[in-house]
DNA sequence: CGAAACGTTGACCGTTTTCAATTACAGTGG
DNA sequence: CCACTGTAATTGAAAACGGTCAACGTTTCG
């Protein structure tokens, strides 16, 4: 699961929209990239199978945001994309919108100043899961959250221990402990950094 | 650690050079971002120092490579750079570069797609990570590295256990056990896996 | 309102890490 | 060319960390 934090991107002029029941796909891995997808509502799960059959979550895009965005500039998607609700999203033709892109360096600029700010954000994340042991990963990991100012999370624990690699009852038990220290707070699923010791 | 696999990119419009002798820092943490470096001769090692003094590896710039593409886009470096043996590095002003590449819709959209291949290699390391037990992983890795095309691998194997987040001793036995059962090869340094089952 | 997902906690077990000791290798300088 | 120094590669044994399973209350979403 990516860091879905902050950056939406607008490049997309959407020319139609399509709708998708619960479970059905809106690619698979291997199809040909056609068209680039904004959700406009619902949620759409991006999954990797692997050779034996299991599936690895790879992201979910939510109202606003773009489907499988590394995808792009690839010529094909490596991952399938699944709805997991009724859900809505919009498309553009991927010609259209790289035609339209290459008219106009200034979104492309913004374009790229996105694409990077998200790779660093991967890295980050890379970075960050060679943290041992968990305890001090989790800590760092929230430090990196308040030094970047990022907005409080409101997402489930659950999508933050995928984040961090970690099994969600081991997060859980990381969280009771800490804030059982005093080291952190939680009011709801927010959860605060306590003072610098 | 990255897969520094393939992509150079050739946006830089070199205005000079700099030498470093061994250790010598090519710029800290923190720093402004003024110019952009690539690496002619020699390898710079960028890493990260944690708060309590620990230093994360983060990647290696060797000879053709941009050395922290990732910071192409902001404003200060977030990691440490140095050079690991006596080392060239030519270098163009950030702000010359981003005033070319504005004027330049072809070579921007190249950057935009080697940033997005860039994103994808990294997003694919951080789902490898989510790979468990070990050996499935390093399998899947292996797997990857093959599916891609990807030239043997002939970094130390601890460079690989870093990208997988795995102590080197671990990696080791791993290996030693594949090969054992005939599932990989390895002639020096390069592992080849067996014909499927 | 009902089902599905989330949060929590306990106990157990297995994978991985760590520590340690040894061998192999590569680069350096005499 | 060779001893010398540091890193890489192995392998063993013990301990720890984190994962898995289970059971249950709670919240969210459809």
């Amino acid at each position: 699961m990516q860091p879905n934090d902050d950056p939406p991107i607008d490049v997309l002029r959407p020319s139609g929209r399509r709708t998708l029941r619960p479970g059905e796909m809106l690619f698979a891995s291997g199809d040909e990239v056609e068209c680039v997808y904004r959700v406009v509502r619902g949620r759409v799960r991006l999954e990797r199978c692997l050779l034996d059959g299991r599936v690895v979550g790879v992201q979910t895009a939510r109202a606003g945001e773009l489907v499988a965005e590394g995808s792009l500039f690839a010529d094909r998607f490596h991952c399938d994309a699944v709805a997991e609700t009724r859900t809505v999203v919009e498309l553009e033709r991927r010609s259209a919108l790289l035609e339209r892109l290459s008219a106009d360096p200034r979104s492309l600029l913004g374009l790229c100043e996105w694409l990077s700010r998200r790779l660093r954000a991967a890295r980050r994340l890379l970075e960050i899961r060679n943290v041992r042991p968990a305890r001090e990963r989790l800590l760092r990991y929230l430090e990196m959250r308040a030094d970047l100012g990022d907005p409080p999370d409101d997402r489930p624990a659950r999508r933050i221990a995928d984040e961090l690699g970690l099994a969600p009852e081991t997060l859980y038990r990381l969280l009771a402990d800490l804030e059982a220290e005093g080291r952190i707070s939680r009011s709801g699923r927010a959860i605060r950094l306590a003072a610098r010791s």
